[in-house]
This record gives C-alpha cells, sequence and structure tokens, in this order.
DNA sequence: ACCTGAACACCGTTCAAGT
DNA sequence: ACCTGAACACCGTTCAAGT
C-alpha cells in the first residue's frame, strides 16, 4: 500500500523540488514542511535534495523567487501595454494581492526573509518588479528620487495590507470567548465592525488612497490627460 | 569555569522565562532560541521549563504579549491627557516604532503570529490598546463604525512600514555584486535613492497622510479646533 | 550520475526518578 | 515542590557506500 515512486531516476532537479516545496506549504503549513516529509512526496529520501538544493534555508528562499515570479506569468498584470501608470500599479496590486491569498502560508515569508538586497522592499522583492516600476513612474514624469519613494510606499502599503488580510484568513485559532470582554465595552459593542472589512473593497479603497497621494507628486497634467 | 546557576531553587517562573527569552532573542536572534539554549542561560535543563510553560510555541505567544505590554510602561505614549486624536495617535504610532526598532528580531513575530481573535490585529495586538484606541476615537467624534476602519487602517499602516523599516535593518546578508545590475539601468541609477529612507522622515511622513485620511473622516469642526 | 544507509549533533517533549 | 536523567520521536546535514 506504499505510494508508488513519484520520481524515477533522473526526474529530479532542483525547480521540482521547488514547486513540490510550494505545494507542500500551501496544503500542509509551513510548519510542517521538513526536508524528510519532502523527500517523501517526491518518492525519495531527504539526502537526495541535498544534490541540488544547498538546504532547507536556500530552499525557503527558492520558495519566495517562484511565488514572487509567479506575478510575471499572470497575464493580468504583466501587460507592457497598461493604459497609464495608474492602471499599472491597481494591476499590479491586485496581482500582488491574488499571490498572497492563492498562498497565505508563503507570504508571510515573503514579508519577512530578509531581501537579496538591502534596498529591495518586500513584497515586490524582485529586480525585475522594481525596474518596471520605476520605468513607468519616470516614463509618467516623476523624478528618479520620487519613483523610488513611490517604489517605497507603495510596498509598505502593499506589506501592510495583504499581511494583515492573510493573516486574518489564515487564523485557526479558536476565537476567544466573549465573556473575556468584559472591561472593553466598545471592544465589545463593536466586535462586528472590527471583523469586518479587509476584503476587496477594504483594499481598493486603500489602494486609490496610495494612488491619490502619487498623482499629487506627479507634474500637472491639462484636463482629460490619458495618462 | 562553567557560569553559576543563575537559578537557584524556586526562582523561576512564567515571568521570568519570558523575558529571558525576550533577551535571548534580542541577542542572538529568534533562530538560536531552543529551549535548551534558554535553559542553559536561565542556569536550568531545558526540561524545568515545562513545568512553567507550556511549550515553545506557547513561550513564543509570551513574548509576543510581553513586547507588546511594553507600550503600556512608556510614558511617552501612555499619558491618558493627550492633546486631541491626532496627538494620542502619533504617540501611539512612534511608540509602536520604539519597540519593534527596540526588538527587531521580535517584531516579524508580532506581525505574523496569529491574533487571539480574528478582529485583532497585528501589531495593536492587546485588547487594552484597541480599546483605548476606539475610546479616543469614539470621543473625538467618530462612529463606532468608523472607529473601527481607523483601527484597521492604522494597524495595517503600522505593520507595512515598521515591518520594512525593521527588515531592511536587520539585513545581515552580503550586499549584491553590482555587476549582476547589467539588464536593470533604472536600479543601477537609482540605487542610492532605494537604499535611502526609511528612517523617522519617511515614517512620519507617511504618519501625517494617515492622519489626515482620519480628519477626513471627521465630523467638521470650528476653525481654531483643539481636536 | 544519482540515490541511500548510517551516522552525527541537535531539536521538543514526556515522565519516572531524585533532592 | 522543583529540578533532572533518560528516553522517544523527530530534525538538518554529511559522507561513504551502493546501483
Amino acid at each position: 500500500m506504499r505510494d508508488r515512486p513519484a520520481s524515477p531516476r533522473g526526474t529530479l532537479d532542483a525547480a521540482r523540488i521547488i514547486s513540490a516545496a510550494v505545494a507542500f506549504i500551501d496544503e500542509h503549513g509551513l510548519h510542517r514542511l521538513t526536508m524528510q516529509r519532502l523527500g517523501a512526496h517526491l518518492g525519495v529520501e531527504a539526502m537526495a535534495l541535498y544534490r541540488y538544493v544547498p538546504g532547507r534555508e536556500a530552499l525557503l528562499d527558492g520558495v519566495v523567487d517562484a511565488v514572487v515570479d509567479e506575478l510575471f506569468r499572470d497575464p493580468e498584470v504583466h501587460l507592457r501595454a497598461h493604459a497609464g501608470w495608474a492602471d499599472y500599479l491597481r494591476r499590479l496590486a491586485h496581482g500582488v494581492r491574488r499571490t498572497a491569498l492563492a498562498h497565505p502560508e508563503i507570504f508571510p515569508l515573503i514579508a519577512t526573509r530578509p531581501p537579496a538586497a538591502p534596498w529591495v522592499r518586500p513584497p515586490l522583492r524582485s529586480l525585475r518588479w522594481i525596474e518596471s516600476l520605476l520605468e513607468v513612474m519616470t516614463g509618467a514624469g516623476l523624478s528618479g528620487a520620487d519613483a523610488a519613494v513611490v517604489y517605497r510606499g507603495f510596498s509598505g502599503f502593499l506589506l501592510g495590507h495583504l499581511l494583515l488580510e492573510v493573516s486574518v484568513r489564515g487564523d485557526r485559532r479558536a476565537g476567544p470567548p466573549a465573556a473575556d470582554l468584559a472591561g472593553y465595552p466598545l471592544l465589545r459593542r463593536l466586535r462586528p465592525q472590527l471583523s469586518a472589512g479587509l476584503g476587496v473593497r477594504d483594499f481598493e479603497e486603500a489602494l486609490q488612497a496610495q494612488l491619490d497621494r502619487i498623482a499629487r507628486m506627479l507634474p500637472p497634467q491639462g484636463p482629460g490627460s490619458r495618462g
């Protein structure tokens, strides 16, 4: 009744191991990912993985990169023919959000792993994306310095909102006994309002506020500008 | 040449263990914290800790709570006599920032640990702080629902900005070889601008934007209002 | 060339036994 | 009452040995 080995000789390589790790974390959670379990999942002993991956930490780096790179294959996002910077940022933001929600167990890793360079900010931690964003923003008329400010601010916005949204959804703990809210009258009264939100609408509203802020950095444009 | 046991019989308790864990993580990093090392740090075998703490996960929960509670002992923050809601939020934000910078290895834990209740958002993950914030905002004239919106938005702002700031500072990896930036001309050109920022000034600017957004939710007030 | 067995140093955790 | 020794089931990782 044992599983047939999923990996006959020579089938293993780094890419396959990493994508298996992504699938494993999505299904079972990060804390369950061990070299032995991932090996078993691939029909192989844990030690075999070390021929393709330097170690567990490097594997997790690979997982983060792989998920971030998903964005590049998202046709909704990576249209070179975007309708202006705001459209570009909006698509990008929603793309990152989709990625985060598709991999709620991996997004905290994306958020907290030290980036490759000190000037790379999660969750847009790929050189290609940074370059692309800077290109669009300078193309829209922003100075290089201002484009960098936009990158930083936008990263912070995405990180905060999506980490909250993901962590709230991933919550598997038992809810707190309502009785313990004695002494916190407002908390008690507003619990429904506190529980609500953190859906697309909240996201879009905060996104719009970001875009408005950025628009104010741009050189004034004539009415009816198409961006 | 062994250390004298730091903990003669009966000196151990949950609070001491947790604060030792905080100190240990601050000094050596989260990934080095093991039950055995923490025990040794306290002059005791690992197994002794289990009499006071249910396990490692619970210990980390305790660490998070302890650091969050530091805010309550911060005299700069917890002045009941604040000069209006904006002053209150500003002090709170700077207090959270101080906490994050004081414990850069713990803040990611604060950010990503599942909160006790689904409506609790990091980093303001203490019932006392939520109640206090709601109290101030409703006192300023906001409806309950709007006060909840402020709590959510403010949490997202703090989370995003401080996680970035902390992770950038905590970066110990080797910088990337500049040569690899071929193909990314803007990145290359703007590297200084990208590296900059994420200091108090960036924080204060983003904080002000948040406060402005909140101000727009408030009922209009006469000129010269003191908040 | 690619995988595994055996081994090493370490985990978290339990529990009977010591003081 | 409080701590420890010994044990268990598991880690990540190395390396010589097998195919």
